[in-house]
DNA sequence: TAAGTGCGTCGTT
DNA sequence: AACGACGCACTTA
């Protein structure tokens, strides 16, 4: 009997000018992005379970948005996001962080506010740490509050790349 | 100015 | 109970 927790997540490759990023789908929609990992094999989706068709056409919205979002652009369409995964904290600052607009940028201290809890903002970074869809729920366009870059889970360069590609400047 | 230390704060493990 | 993708005050060089 095939359940569909059997079945998902499926993870299916999205090449980019940047590299291969590894996309998951939940029955809810997408629920993990990946950056593109160095040398290794590429840990393939399950060959014996095709995606179904509704996965495939998030996938094409995941792919779109993610080369548009790596060219500095806003995406003009996302897939249905799942981000059901996190705590009500980290859900809530992940859905703050959708609405800061491309080429825009906020400080830990401004999310904490917008989220309701001004004294939260080290758990911010804890949430942001945790973002299981980092590019496309853009945590990269928090800074620390002096201007400085704070820090990425993926690493500092993708972070500057990132911002750099939106015409946003880091502070040296 | 730049770099290092200490501490408050709070969600997560 | 310990640990941060923070921020601020303060000390040193």
């Amino acid at each position: 009997m095939h359940t569909e927790s059997e079945i998902f997540p499926y993870t299916l490759p999205v090449p980019t000018p940047d590299g291969e990023f590894l996309a998951r789908y939940s029955p809810k929609g997408l629920c993990g992005l990946e950056f593109p990992t160095r040398p290794k094999a590429r840990k393939t989706s399950r060959a014996s379970a095709p995606p179904p068709r509704q996965v495939l056409g998030w996938h094409a919205a995941t792919t779109n948005a993610l080369r548009r979002a790596l060219a500095g652009r806003a995406p003009r369409r996302l897939p249905p996001l799942d981000l059901s995964r996190g705590t009500d904290f980290q859900q809530a600052v992940w859905r703050r962080l959708c609405q800061i607009p491309c080429g825009q940028t906020r400080s830990y201290t401004q999310l904490a506010q917008a989220v309701g809890r001004p004294k939260a903002l080290r758990a911010v970074g804890g949430a942001c740490g945790a973002n299981p869809i980092p590019v496309l729920v853009p945590c990269h366009r928090l800074l620390a509050a002096n201007g400085s870059l704070g820090g990425f889970s993926a690493g500092l360069d993708w972070k500057r790349a990132l911002l750099a590609r939106e015409g946003m400047a880091a502070r040296p």
